[in-house]
DNA sequence: AAAGTATATTGATGTCTGTCAATATAAGAA
DNA sequence: TTCTTATATTGACAGACATCAATATACTTT
């Protein structure tokens, strides 16, 4: 029987603590979806690789362009390059030996609109 | 003296690695920053916090209205909302008792704006 | 002052992950 | 085939952090 003190004035004198007003929105398997995409950005290399693919007149680069700008080891340019990947913000093509990258904007978008406030449901 | 590979036909014959068309355009430090942003985000919980506290009818919510429907105890809900306060994605106030959080709206428009398809460099 | 409630802090623990060296795989060149 | 280069994978390690129980702090009420 607790009530939300801000409704109430002086007089009143029932003082538990108030219980959530409004059922959770965000179901939790969704919150997790969405803070697994937030976390691959969470990352300065990651963000780093982002803005510097973005950042090329072609719209992509490959693996060997991007290890020295990152100041990073090779292996660990690709490891988050793979984890860009498989988050759905980077694609990649093969052409002979070199491997492209480039953004997938949608993608990015969809991260942009989870943002929308209040913090929508959906990707 | 090496050369992208792509801009040659296939009458030339070096074959080096390509170098960085372009500097880096987000610096380090900037990309640290808009990282740890994003790492705050990069939490269920704490995503399932802002979009509760902004589903309220008030923008507004205390710790006890938060800790039942997350379903973690109190001192893991305090730690995230200290956690998202400290990212001045949230502001507090004492009424009494309670401290009631709500959303800073600049805040998460900030981070919208970063995503900004090429990734633009400030917050 | 004493008791009760709301919130924060501390300390400990386990998990996750960023990093690199070493190695493997894949493709082109000789 | 052999060699070289580009990229990926493996294994190990260290640091970050989510979580909780226990405790501390702050406020209100009696």
């Amino acid at each position: 029987m607790s009530v939300n003190i801000r409704n109430m004035n002086s007089s009143t004198s029932i003082s538990t603590c108030c219980p959530p007003l409004l059922q959770a929105v965000l179901q939790p398997d969704e919150a997790a979806q969405m803070a697994a995409l937030f976390r691959v950005l969470g990352e300065p290399a990651r963000l780093q690789l982002l803005n510097f693919i973005a950042a090329q007149s072609e719209g992509e680069a490959c693996v060997c362009q991007l290890v020295e700008p990152l100041g990073l080891s090779q292996p660990t340019v690709s490891h988050h390059l793979k984890v860009l990947y498989e988050a759905g913000l980077l694609e990649k093509e093969r052409r002979g030996t070199w491997i492209y990258y480039k953004l997938v904007p949608e993608r990015i978008e969809a991260l942009r609109n989870a943002l929308a406030f209040p913090l929508q449901k959906r990707l």
